[in-house]
DNA sequence: TTAGTTCGTCTGCCGACTAAACAAACTAGA
DNA sequence: TCTAGTTTGTTTAGTCGGCAGACGAACTAA
């Protein structure tokens, strides 16, 4: 069955055209009533309209500084970061990240706790996710702050009801997080989400990386696992069932060592975050549930700098794999831009040159398609602050926070 | 700079909702006023008023025949086909393909010519397609139907501006074809685009094909080269620059043959039609500029169905190749079908098999991620016909031609 | 014939955008 | 200081299009 878009109404203009103005200012805050009329073609009267819902909905809020140009002078208005607050929280094998953004891109907090996820049930994971979640919850509200909505981040395959098929490197097999979740916050009035984390990642880069709003970039993740975030002409490439971007299991060379997975010469196996400790400083101990890599990421960083030849040619190596990788992403999707986070970015000026040359070699597309690749600069965390990043994303798509009672 | 949806007005609103209307006719059809207000939610006096505009605008007609249930017998609606047509245009290296198609689905035309692409300039391509296209824009004004859009397809790489990049199996490089097409046909009045023609037999499938409306499907050619045509969330798939779907020239096999792009290994020198009858005719002449396979594929075929074993084990060979290939596609972007298209759908019996294994054993989701194989079943002319497809598509997604001046 | 049902139109209403006029608030220059 | 010019944002009147409900039309069933 065809799922065209639904039939419309004045609200559905009314909500389009509240988050035309939204965005507008968070593009070119701060700026006034007349500008947004100016830029969007939107009535003037229409804008005072719209922009005094979005005073009421406290979305926006009126400087009360003035731009003294000839004229009159306008009063600017800037986006109100205060009355929301949108909290993303990201699982990993090793450690809980969750962080508060609110609607400004303000960074309230962030939060971490060490979560031996092997070594606990997925039944007592979720009572420390939701543990963690109603914390943050509760000191966003003690803030006077409405949470705008939940959405936790897995690195694995989470289908669209929010049930996660599988997460190898958390021992998870087909656990419904979402709906546990729900259960476990006791129904909170906020909406609660869960979803790969390459994907959150993505809409993070997306929404506050280097590359803000480019409407075709994909996030590589550099953690246990090489996933992919997927943005295609703006929106998330979901795929059918929602298992789009496991570009860490195709394979690269045939002959290649062998995946935890069972298969050979994956992506994964090739480039991942072990691959590279363990080709650069074979004696580290990379076998077992070990989880966080920075020490010895720190190390091969050191050597790196130091510019010991094996470990250059080795991080050149990986980096090819890596070129190799997005070469596939660049035939099949053709973006604009690679992001590569996790613990590629320390790497990063050891791993891009042989990348960049791979990715031109293997590129049907003349100049590669246009495609860069480059280090994410957004730091740690960025798999919670996408999943902050989602719940603010629905606002800026129309659904607003239904205004005060009067 | 972020482009989110434009601001909406009441022209939007009207344009949506004559879009469902028009949409749910053709998925329903024959079907009443009321049933279509029941199906999509809105008001029964608003139904009766858009449809009323569809019929002035000859989009729709009453069939004059009512269904006798209980009560007053509903008057039915079907799509009006005549008035209007759509051209599709599909170039490959050895002849031109124009089909006409109705608004109804209805193929009016389809016409063949030979042109032997590499023998001739891209100057005197365009002449002949222009021809071509002016022919049969004539056919169809002569039966007093408007022509709603032409689409000419070509296998190679195309930006969105409608030049093509590069069609080596054309010989082309930075044609810009679009620009030269409206220029012969001096500035038609309908709509003038060129796309690739996998992107075009993807948007086929879409509308015409078995699994019509399947959000998530990509289609795979089978002519000279592999190209894919994604479709994701019911979207065509197209990239940052337009260079999208390139699966042809992903590595398969680093110690695989080596691809007249000059990489090894390519999916398209290990399952391309050429690799398929150069490995089970190894007499057969494959090198030259031959480009039309039918006779070696029927004398495949023909081994295949007496049950010659080398044969047999080539195409399952093949079918484990691009059964990798799907792989990646799966992995990657999570399709719910993969669609054999060209040459490819006779060998389809002997292909699958080997492909479906291939894939289960290389997808990383549980049950392949839902995607399954198939064989097109819309025939040759598909990318034609998605040329048409794409016309008649932008009118179901709102962009109606204008009523008649009264 | 009557009751019941369904279809499609008609009427009145309301919400949302637009255009144009206008008041407010400022700068620039005489 | 005063006036002309400029820009901002609100107000007013108008149009458009969807919605709810009433209503007549056309039919079946008993």
């Amino acid at each position: 069955m065809q799922t065209g878009p639904q039939p419309a109404d004045f609200a559905d203009v009314r909500a389009t055209n509240l988050a035309v103005v939204l965005r507008h200012v968070r593009n070119h805050a701060p700026c006034s009533r007349a500008d947004i009329a100016a830029a969007t073609g939107l009535n003037k009267a229409t804008v005072s309209s719209l922009v005094a819902d979005l005073i009421e909905r406290r979305l926006l809020r009126e400087t009360g500084l003035a731009e003294h140009r000839i004229g009159r002078p306008a009063t600017m208005l800037v986006l109100d970061g205060q009355p929301y607050a949108a909290i993303g929280l990201a699982v990993s094998a090793d450690q809980l990240t969750a962080v508060a953004v609110d609607l400004a891109g303000e960074q309230l907090l962030s939060w971490r706790r060490t979560f031996p996820a092997l070594a606990s049930s997925p039944g007592k994971a979720v009572s420390a996710i939701a543990a963690l979640a109603s914390r943050v919850a509760g000191r966003v509200s003690s803030q006077n702050r409405q949470v705008l909505g939940l959405t936790v981040g897995v690195p694995g395959l989470v289908d669209s009801d929010g049930t996660v098929r599988l997460a190898p490197n958390l021992g998870w097999r087909d656990v419904d997080l979402r709906a546990d979740l729900v259960h476990a916050l006791r129904d909170p009035k906020y909406d609660v989400a869960v979803d790969n984390d390459a994907n959150l990642s993505a809409m993070a880069e997306h929404r506050y990386g280097a590359f803000v709003g480019t409407s075709d970039l994909v996030y590589l993740t550099g953690e246990v696992g090489i996933g992919a975030g997927v943005i295609v002409d703006g929106r998330l490439l979901r795929g059918g069932r929602g298992f789009s971007g496991e570009i860490g299991h195709v394979q690269i060379d045939p002959s290649g060592p062998r995946c935890p997975c069972g298969r050979t010469g994956c992506l994964e196996a090739m480039a991942g975050i072990p691959a590279i400790i363990r080709r650069v400083l074979p004696d580290a101990e990379t076998d077992g549930p070990i989880t966080d890599f920075a020490p010895e990421i720190d190390e091969v960083v050191r050597l790196a700098r130091r510019g010991d030849p094996a470990t250059v040619d080795s991080l050149a190596a990986v980096g090819r794999h890596l070129g190799h990788g997005v070469a596939i992403l660049t035939n099949v999707i053709n973006p604009d831009v690679v992001v590569l986070g996790g613990n590629f970015v320390p790497l990063a000026p050891w791993l891009l040159p042989a990348a960049e040359a791979e990715l031109a070699a293997r590129a049907i597309a003349p100049d590669a398609g246009g495609c860069r690749i480059a280090a994410s600069t957004l730091g740690s965390g960025t798999a919670a602050v996408g999943g902050a990043a989602r719940a603010l994303a629905t606002v800026d798509a129309g659904h607003l926070p239904p205004p005060p009672p009067h």
